[in-house]
DNA sequence: TGTTAAAACGAAGTTAAACTTCGGGTTAGA
DNA sequence: TCTAACCCGAAGTTTAACTTCGTTTTAACA
């Protein structure tokens, strides 16, 4: 089983490409860089506290949505 | 509408007493200090990544239900 | 009332993971 | 080709998570 970072990663992802936007935009309207988003969509580290409820706001879904996996 | 970090620690509290299990015992089994997770269960700050899936996995529930609110 | 376990709470210091910056490489589509 | 979007690694920075120490409170119980 993956780990979570790797499940979550891949979950953020695909709720961005649902909702139609970029990682340069995700990443515009949550105060972090591209690189930063890129990396946490490849699983190489999770988003801290807040950043994770910036995100979801964004995505405009719950943050429990980002854990249904 | 109160932060993550408050819902969060209401939701922890919550998941650890319907167990019948102590903050000391959860501590102890997630290699966290008591204080930490006082200060989660307060709302101070959230856990970091690899340490949401370490309580989750204590509690026996997924990652979700700690965000089910 | 007195005792105890469990948890709350604050302050101050440490650590490590999130985050950035820089550079180059890859993919997919027009 | 050309370009937008994304991948990827390495190295440095930042700051929130985490610890440590100490005190206080709460609730349950003899």
């Amino acid at each position: 089983m993956a780990s979570l970072k790797i499940q979550f990663g891949k979950k953020l992802k695909q709720l961005r490409s649902e909702k139609g936007i970029t990682q340069e935009e995700l990443a515009a309207k949550t105060d972090l860089t591209v690189e930063s988003i890129s990396n946490m969509e490849r699983g190489k580290f999770g988003p801290k506290f807040d950043n994770l409820e910036k995100i979801a706001d964004v995505l405009g879904v719950e943050v429990k949505w980002l854990f249904d996996f």
